[in-house]
DNA sequence: TTGGAGCTTAACCCAAACTTAACATATTAA
DNA sequence: TTAATATGTTAAGTTTGGGTTAAGCTCCAA
């Protein structure tokens, strides 16, 4: 998703900090909306769906607490990241606003700079960030270096260390034939030493978990991942 | 954020300099890495993400103003601070790299004392600010850095400097696999060497006062917080 | 000084992960 | 076709890494 998709609703009874927010947002490239009351914010999370809201803790009408309740439960803004803007040292908001759903708060006084990091970081962590994470989807299978898990239509298969490591390398490059030897150096490291028919065990443990379709012998040579 | 996991990249062509530099920022704790042309500065900034960069401005190859503009560029790199080398009086240098996106300039010649006071000004910002919160909710577990306590479905419980801090790394980012040696690095820091059963353990008692269940072991590889 | 909390170590156990060996089957060269 | 070579398959070993426990160490505060 890109930054101008992303859609960022903060709900705050005060101007200032309505608009030097939102300035440094949406010049961050995000869609800014606002609302200056708690039952606003409630209405228009439900229309715009935002990924993230901001909201004050203090406010007429509606306060941050009670909005927020109101938006968790929501059930198609589940996913929705819920953030709070609080007065420094105003304990019992914090832990209010936790019970209430909240992921995180952002203390005044406000510092554009940090705030913006924050925003980031929010964002980051809630979303599948493809560039900066090791992920790598071919077929009908998603593997996560990260999390050493591999997800086939949707099912998550857990593969144990060798295994996985191998599936690594060779859907690292697609149709390339790893020879046997590329294989021992990559997985098993350049100075280990195997029996002749170690390989092969885990690729049919491979050809077991994931299909034997996708793993190709080439004869006197190697395997190769099939697409 | 700690100080050693804060890296500086360093980039001039003259070695008294680099040295020096290097010297005084690498025994303040940081990660220091140093290019001494534009170009290799460029390549190395995309490959290692440092936190602030030092340029020199006159430089061959590719001189510091060209070199920041250029990773100017790089989107994933919009948070990192560049700073400039610049003889004291250069006037037309500075302005040009305000231009090219430059953050704060340092004038030759060089005051240790000065120059990591700048640093650690700049890096400042940073770090975690005091109004960003050192909260983070996770499940049905609330982790307070602050003030050192968890919360668990309500209930305050206090944690042991290591737990605390393996459950706030793991935690940091739920579902990625931690090996055994990033969490060394990180909880018990690069240099100290503990047994080979120290983090079992530590990951034991915290099994047995959070759960079971958020704990993954991912054998061969380290432990993941699972959501 | 003593006691205790926090941390580390050592010893043991177990199961998953890995390797091997033996044989089966397939492919290629002669 | 046959022999030689390479890979497939299985199940039985082996090894490795983590789990568990309790004892020891170290620091700090009463």
């Amino acid at each position: 998703m890109k930054k101008k998709d992303i859609k960022i609703l903060l709900v705050d009874d005060e101007p200032d900090i309505l608009e030097i927010v939102a300035y440094n947002l949406s010049s961050e490239g995000y869609q800014v909306i606002t609302a200056d009351n708690g039952a606003d914010g409630v209405k228009l999370a439900k229309k715009k769906k935002p990924q993230l809201i901001i909201l004050d803790v203090m406010m007429p009408e509606m306060d941050g607490i009670e909005a927020c309740s109101q938006i968790r439960k929501l059930p198609e803004l589940e996913d929705t990241i819920i953030t709070f803007l609080t007065a420094r040292g105003e304990d019992y908001s914090q832990m209010a606003g936790f019970d209430a759903g909240a992921d995180d708060y952002i203390t005044k006084p406000i510092k554009p700079k940090v705030l913006v990091s924050k925003v980031k970081a929010l964002l980051r962590r809630f979303k599948d960030d493809t560039t900066t994470s090791n992920v790598v989807k071919i077929k009908d299978l998603i593997i996560n270096r990260d999390e050493y898990k591999v997800i086939k239509s949707g099912e998550e298969i857990i593969l144990p260390r060798k295994e996985f490591e191998l599936l690594s390398l060779l859907a690292s490059k697609p149709g390339k034939v790893f020879k046997r030897e590329d294989i021992l150096d990559n997985v098993w490291g350049a100075e280990v030493v195997v029996g002749g028919r170690t390989i092969d065990v885990h690729i049919r443990k491979l050809r077991e978990k994931i299909g034997d379709e996708c793993f190709k012998t080439v004869k006197g040579v190697g395997y190769k991942f099939v697409v």
